[in-house]
DNA sequence: GTGTACTTTGTAAGCGGTTACATCGCGCAC
DNA sequence: GTGCGCGATGTAACCGCTTACAAAGTACAC
């Protein structure tokens, strides 16, 4: 059932050429008559031939394929009707990269690293020798070991910490985005004291807009307060869970409750409505990312809307000039974040169409160096 | 910034052995003497040896790369802030298959074809080359192609039209889905006229769960409104639009409109309370396919779930199987469905712990063929 | 001590391409 | 007619690893 494929041998004894001249012809390179390349082409039509990008890599050191890995959560999939962990917003990611990988020529390897499981080390080495580069997503491997890889191959950041001695860094501007927010919050509500629902521990994005919120409401004279930062694993089910045990505690809320993604916000205002809370009107929630269903809530979801699918073409655009020497190294690219205004905020909205006030910045590109 | 990794020559030399030996330590073969081979282990320690997978790939024949093929809308991912095509449902496809792969030690290369672009069967025979086996999802190609692809290497498709002479095929049991659908509008809530939401035209899916339930509405002595079959795209920005052109037309609305995915159901319902219908008062709707966030929609939505991750996990399975001849080739699997019982359908439940009322089919292996 | 049968190790030929370098033909100036 | 230059093609080495086959080493029986 399964035939052994033609190899250039076979191209060029039928069009009685040499490999090196069917080699040519195959990569149109100047220097082959137009007749013996249209022999040739003709015999690769006969043959039905294929040509073997694993032995062209292994000669060319091109590849063609770009490697991303992400984090997978010890239970992700394995348990029918589980929520699955962080979905949606990393396979947008990996969707924007896949397809302007695709524009572009590339393929994309997909590879998950399971946080518990120190071996995701050695898989990842063992990329290194089939792709042309790496995208790691979300603090997938520490810094001393993000050097170690870049010293064989680029590698792009995605979400990271931020700042990368080794590699190229992208990421969202979270600063911006909380400072959007708080200042929608206290200018526009009023509203004091206020909560945050986090994302997985140690993500660098849940970090980074916890401090960000953080100094954006001091600095607008409002409080985070530190006892309802609740912690949560970026699902629904997570932040349903959460915010019911916050309830449980008893203790007075807060105004509003900022969480860390959209999923986790839909949690928390459903365990809220199970509490007799009602969303605004009780406490207002709001989300981040702006995934696509978030708008068909109830309330529409107040959120910041970031796209990961420019994150993921960022990163595949970035690793691309390094290969051709277009980009420095070490350069932090951050991308935009906009507010978008619906209603789970305590503003009222037009229904119709729902929320889409907004309050952006722009893109910046951080810093250079060499 | 960028060496040259050592080699197994490098090792070789490093150990006082010739490469052979190296690379029979480094694949722990028998027949090495333990002396020898901790001698071999140390050098590739102390000179960070990585193996070369394309290298070995070229010589063993062996990857360990699956390839995972899908379609994606033209224009997907391209557009900020546009809704995704059809997320959800295959990322969790995507993220089984991957999870299983890696279990097995095998990576997922990534490959999408875009739908009005011919190319795309270039681009996948070059897949062929670099893969040890190939996932189709949902009707990437014609079984044509699908057969020439296969006399290459093992192919499984998944969601396709349910057959194919040259391919593993599995599928989830739309009929049977279908069937308890029906059994549950017509019996309990005594509907008699329903209406379709359909996904992308031509996706077998889609029309397999438009003739499934058509059937089981006529067995049932109800009947499914042809005029009431909605064309839409899987989004729910798309199932919203198509409501919306439904009411703009005019005349009575059926008893309820089965959607064949969640998101369109979603969108579906957005449209209907905007133009003054309660759901389910004035018109039931259900959903498929379970997406973790459907159950904290308001009304939680009844919907057949099926499990992605499973689809993805046993694709990985059947392919690996094949690898070591334990499966007959061009076997179709069906994998099972259950019907989630929430609020939209007109049913009433416990809403402190959102709807688990089910009524399931069992996984059935439909034929074999040699 | 020598022969036999294993074990352990080495040599070298691929795997399917790319590419540096050598070779061949041919047109053209002299 | 001879020599030169250049474009078109061929030869063979190489990419890093696996593996068939040959060779060498070891152990044991005689």
């Amino acid at each position: 059932m399964v035939d052994s494929p033609p190899t250039i041998y076979d191209v060029a004894k039928r069009a009685g050429v040499s490999i090196a001249t069917a080699s040519r012809a195959l990569n149109s390179l100047a220097s082959v008559r137009p007749s013996t390349r249209a022999k040739v082409l003709a015999a690769m039509d006969e043959l039905e031939f294929v040509p073997n990008m694993v032995a062209r890599g292994l000669s060319s050191g091109k590849h063609w394929i770009l490697g991303l890995v992400y984090m997978r959560s010890v239970d992700d999939g394995n348990v029918l009707g589980v929520e699955e962990a962080s979905l949606l917003y990393t396979d947008i990611v990996i969707r924007g990269a896949e397809s302007r990988a695709a524009e572009l020529g590339y393929s994309l390897l997909l590879s998950s690293a399971d946080e518990n499981h120190p071996s995701g080390m050695s898989s990842l080495l063992r990329l290194t020798g089939s792709v042309d580069g790496l995208i790691l997503l979300d603090r997938v491997i520490g810094e001393q070991d993000v050097a170690f890889i870049a010293r064989r191959i680029p590698v792009v950041l995605l979400a990271g910490k931020g700042d990368s001695e080794s590699a190229i860094t992208i990421r969202v501007d979270n600063e911006q985005a909380m400072r959007s927010l708080a200042e929608h919050l206290v200018s526009v509500h009023g509203y004091q004291r206020i909560g945050f629902v986090a994302g997985a521990s140690e993500s660098p994005d849940s970090d980074a807009r916890v401090h960000a919120l953080r100094d954006a409401l001091r600095q607008r004279g409002a409080t985070l307060n530190e006892n309802d930062i609740l912690d949560a694993d970026w699902t629904s089910a997570g932040g349903e869970s959460a915010m019911r045990e916050r309830l449980a505690r008893g203790g007075p809320l807060p105004e509003a409750f900022v969480c860390a993604n959209d999923q986790m916000a839909i949690g928390v205002v459903y365990a809220l409505n199970a509490g007799g809370f009602k969303v605004p009107d009780d406490v207002a929630v709001t989300g981040f990312d702006d995934i696509a269903l978030t708008r068909y809530f109830s309330p529409p979801l107040t959120t910041i809307r970031q796209s990961g699918a420019m994150l993921g073409e960022v990163a595949v655009d970035a690793l691309v000039a390094t290969f051709n020497g277009t980009e420095d190294i070490a350069r932090t690219i951050v991308l935009p974040t906009e507010l978008v205004v619906r209603a789970s905020c305590g503003c009222t909205t037009d229904t119709a169409s729902p929320g889409d006030a907004r309050g952006g910045s722009t893109m910046v590109i951080e810093g250079e160096r060499t």
